[in-house]
DNA sequence: CCATGTCCTTCTCGATCTGAGATTAACTCG
DNA sequence: CGAGTTAATCTCAGATCGAGAAGGACATGG
């Protein structure tokens, strides 16, 4: 095998081409019923002034605790953040200074304050996913594959629950899915199979304390429940195919 | 952001801890109906003898076609083989001599001859995944992690047909399945579900030359669709939950 | 060449799930 | 109080699923 052999026969770290390692991660979270992605504006040439993802250099740590460091230097201490792995970017190329692979990440988090704004970034905002073109480097392709995921995996995992509070209404989850998925699900069939799911949401006993800004009754107060997958899943409506 | 800025201040690549970029090939096939692992023997220290995982280091390329590359040099050239990436594992310590960022791959391959011997493995072979333990480093967390995406994304995906050949049978199809998943599907409703989903599989109108070794009819022989997802999907039977 | 067993393919049938819409009742706002 | 909104539940036809069975086509071993 290559790699242990090279370095076996006295490999000098220093004589091979450098190459640098980085996390750059797409925190999603809704805001209005929108999907906001957090963005940070560059301070520095090239790409001044464009808008980029969050990240920065892998230390001594883990890639997982990488991400976590930079998440929290750019927006604070993050409560009940979702965190994962998405993919790995490392063209030639992709950064015109040095080689640099940077591992991917994708956060889901429910509504949080503004970002404080970190040591590094010149700013930091929420900025909708929809207006989140042009971004510094290849940063637009890595913010389509985190949506794509985000989109898949609330089909079948409980991840649509990291986007709203501790406790939560059967609306406020469906509002996840149309936020995420750009459409929204049937009312009546949404919490039949969300209450139908084992594991997905456990019941409180309670309900909110006023009704909806426009009327309607009260409504059941739920918190998550314990299942890692949702069998079956909720499927997106009308996926076009081919 | 912390990446471009910092090499933008007259950032000097050598100042930086070296960190090494390799790619790591899980690469499966089926063989006699069971699943089997390529995997290398190492023949230097550390770890020296132990099976590991085909890969090498990322040269001025793609992750992708380093990752073509050296599946092509330990096994001879690869034809139908779907490469996707699988995930990146960059624990420090995960080598003991310097930090070592690998990149996995998920490759899934038809029946191949025995592979032959690259430049730099000392000898490489097919293994049944389930005798595939106790390989060097973390070798033995990235095939785990192979198999899981393996299992999940043939239930969703047409990749069971890249196990195949060209043509194949329905029956050849479900031995797939079974190989995978380790438990096999109802023949009579698999038969009706692969034969409904859009775009999985289109007749040929031909069949096999003989029945079965053992009996049976002659079976028709069908080719891959042009499908990149299925809908409905191929779940897995008995998934057991929690 | 026949008996036996294999297994591809299709069919059956009840149980379950799904999508679309309707209904009821609780609530807010003006 | 009246009108509009919405959570929660119900209805129902069509699709899907799991499990089993039936019908042939075929190989093998006497």
């Amino acid at each position: 095998m290559v790699t242990e052999r090279e370095f076996l026969d006295g490999y000098d770290p220093r004589a091979y081409p450098a190459v640098a390692v980085t996390v750059d991660i797409v925190t999603l979270t809704i805001r209005d019923g929108v999907l906001h992605v957090l963005l940070v504006e560059r301070g520095e040439q090239p790409q001044a002034g464009r808008l980029a993802l969050p990240g920065g250099f892998v230390r001594e740590e883990t890639l997982d605790q990488a991400a976590l460091r930079e998440l929290a230097e750019e927006t604070g201490i993050l409560p009940r953040v979702h965190l994962e792995q998405l993919a790995t970017f490392g063209d030639p190329g992709r950064d015109p200074r040095m080689r640099v692979v940077s591992v991917a990440y994708l956060a889901f988090a429910p509504h949080l304050p503004d970002p404080i704004v970190g040591g590094d970034a010149a700013a930091a905002r929420w900025t909708p996913v929809e207006a989140a073109t042009g971004l510094a480097f290849d940063h637009d392709a890595i913010l389509a594959a985190g949506l794509e995921r985000a989109r898949a995996k609330i089909e079948y995992t409980p991840l649509a629950t990291a986007f709203v509070g501790e406790e939560f209404t059967i609306a406020q989850l469906r509002g996840v899915y149309t936020a995420v998925w750009g459409e929204e699900p049937h009312a009546g069939n949404f919490h039949r199979k969300a209450l139908s799911v084992p594991g997905f949401i456990t019941d409180t006993g309670a309900t909110t304390e006023r009704g909806g800004d426009r009327g309607g009754p009260r409504s059941k107060l739920y918190r998550a429940g314990d299942a890692r997958i949702l069998h079956p899943a909720l499927l997106r409506p009308a996926q076009e195919r081919r």
